[in-house]
DNA sequence: ATTATCTATAGATCTATAGATAATGC
DNA sequence: ATTATCTATAGATCTATAGATAATGC
């Protein structure tokens, strides 16, 4: 997993970019406050990023490839859904404000690195047997507990840990019903 | 299901709004549009509306109300998740804007008729057999389908009809297993 | 008298470019 | 010669307030 980020100055805008937000989330980002975190004035950094979407795109590919790697490490120890499904929330809410920017905005797929977007979906894939409709049908359940968990959607007491055991065990027997279907597609319940 | 809107020009005001939100999105939704499309300077609009956060709480109110009767209307004459899938699917799909303004962002719960959030929520709960943790996990699902769908996040040729299906058949077998179990604790799979 | 409206404007932003200057590397 | 940086600034926004003026309702 080569390190995504640019070396030298470069390296330090993006750097710097990803700390401002984290912190303070995208609309405190602005090119001004990333110049003053890097100690230039914000013109100088057209010198290095043809302009702002560059330097945004650079941390989506990061933050994808980060997620890439987290969920294939569970995926490569944990048998399941439950234990990818954790990662992800935790992951997720460890850094709100780039999970906000890597999936709840439109991909900018030319400028993220080949395959990245396939290799963040692989370990998804995988647990769930391979179905692509039910590996879609869980990103869906797990995008939607996330966003709605970081936008406080959720009543005061919700058992969030149940919904999502919940939606794994769901989504579980799914793909074990459809496994079940393509060995044997004349037999139901055998 | 009283209308939301304002009578007279607080009304035009919140109509507006709206026109230019479904048409243009959040970001061109500012005071000034909404002025000129009411056919005033902006300035006036703050005798009717303290500030802006209020027009969009109206606009948030109205969207989940239309939002709850179209749910309940459904519910109301055919069984089952499907069907109350679909329907919340197409009325994103025909109102994305709206979409994101009442579903997307944090609720402002104290700017909101009282019930109208559990009123949304009820027919969902119904249709699950009123387990709670199905139904925020069914929530959840239906709601990041339709962000996933609306930021162009699945792949191009993605197949979301059977997504859909996968999910709601999947959510409903748990339903029914949460039934089983509630009528009869200490048999499983009978 | 009250209400709605207007103009003018405060006060904060943004992204990005032009052109000058300093520093670095050959 | 090239590169990185700077200052200055263009050009667009925003939301919201102050204070004057016109229209309406008693």
């Amino acid at each position: 997993m080569a390190d995504l980020r640019p070396a030298g100055r470069a390296g330090q805008i993006v750097t710097a970019a990803r700390e401002i937000l984290e912190k303070d989330g995208v609309a405190a980002m602005s090119m001004r406050a990333i110049a003053e975190r890097v100690g230039i004035r914000a013109p100088s950094l057209y010198k290095h990023f043809p302009d702002k979407a560059t330097v945004e795109n650079a941390l989506v590919a990061l933050g994808m490839a980060e997620t890439a790697d987290r969920l294939a490490a569970v995926g490569a120890t944990e048998p399941g859904l439950l234990p990818l499904a954790r990662a992800y929330r935790e992951h997720a809410l460890a850094h709100p404000h780039m999970y906000r920017l890597t999936a709840a905005r439109p991909l900018p797929r030319h400028a993220l690195p080949e395959g990245l977007e396939e290799r963040t979906a692989a370990p998804l894939h995988r647990a769930v047997g391979g179905d692509p409709d039910i590996a879609r049908a869980t990103w869906a359940f797990a995008h939607g507990m996330v966003m709605l968990e970081l936008d406080g959607r959720f009543p005061p007491g919700a058992d969030l840990d149940t919904a999502w055991a919940q939606g794994c065990t769901a989504f579980e027997a799914a793909a074990a019903a459809r496994h079940r279907s393509v060995d044997a597609p004349s037999e139901h319940l055998h």
